[in-house]
DNA sequence: GATTTTTTGTTAATATATTAATTATCCACC
DNA sequence: GGTGGATAATTAATATATTAACAAAAAATC
């Protein structure tokens, strides 16, 4: 049985259940959680975008993002729209209040990621990014479904 | 605006992502979740341990904690016992099953481990766990309570 | 040794994860 | 131009996260 403090997925979970409640309290200042704000933060990049693909870029499962919308609805921020080429498509698109806390969440994120980047050197930045995503690309890959144009259809 | 997909936290969560669903398959074999396995995973390697203690190891919080030993606790893989010298403190003792279950499971996980093992190189692994233990570190103080025994009592 | 403080565990309320199943629409093909 | 398969969104059921509040026992303090 190998080390369990030291396996790799314990040790992303502790770095962000260290990194998290700082960003967190910021978000609470402005009445989101974490994953509206991840909703938010696509939306302010790119406004009307289909609810899967808010999925795949917030890293939200479509269920849950599913709520997550529904509650940033219910404040205001957002609404959804059908898209007019193809219904089953639902858009979502930001309400003037919903861009306008753009400006005032920010700033405030933006200086908590400015201390966090300070824990490492430049370089270190670099081989971090580089290892995460050596590891997220391969693992997809290690027992997903088998390709879809694999060649056997049916 | 920071770029989004290449900050720390996002880097970490589509990691993860990428890593747990391959470990969750094993545990599903045995009818038990990711946070159930954490729980005996550590009770494996020291048994009767206080409810706190395991929160602390599992990073799983006590609240959750609660529902994820009572559940356990159903399906007969542990037991709830106070401790005779502290009534306070609840100790989780593995039953029969409970430790059993250890040579069932270990093997498939190990092989899980030694797969992603692979993904980087020796050195890579230590730069890595120095940086997230470096991040975990840090990030603790940075807005943590002020330290306990800062000498304002009242 | 009664009061205050701390520690340990628990409950409550809301938000979300995970997995599977379902619905509505579109698309390709015959 | 109807039919089967694929895609986008949703619902359902169970498990868990997060935060705050709370209860009970132990420790510390006066």
């Amino acid at each position: 049985m190998r080390n369990f403090d030291q396996s790799l997925p314990m040790l992303l979970y502790r770095a962000l259940n260290a990194l998290m409640p700082e960003f967190r309290a910021i978000f609470r200042q402005f009445g989101l959680t974490e994953r509206q704000w991840r909703v938010l933060r696509v939306l302010w990049e790119e406004d009307g975008r289909p609810l899967l693909a808010l999925a795949d870029r917030t890293l939200i499962p479509a269920p849950s993002l599913i709520g997550v919308i529904d509650r940033l609805r219910k404040e205001g921020l957002v609404e959804r729209r059908r898209s007019p080429t193809d219904r089953r498509v639902v858009q979502v698109w930001l309400t003037d209040r919903g861009r306008a806390l753009q400006a005032e969440v920010t700033p405030l994120v933006d200086g908590a990621y400015a201390v966090f980047e300070g824990f490492l050197e430049p370089e270190e930045w670099r081989a971090l990014t580089a290892m995460m995503e050596k590891i997220a690309c391969r693992a997809n890959g290690v027992a997903g479904p088998p390709a879809p144009n694999a060649g056997d259809k049916k």
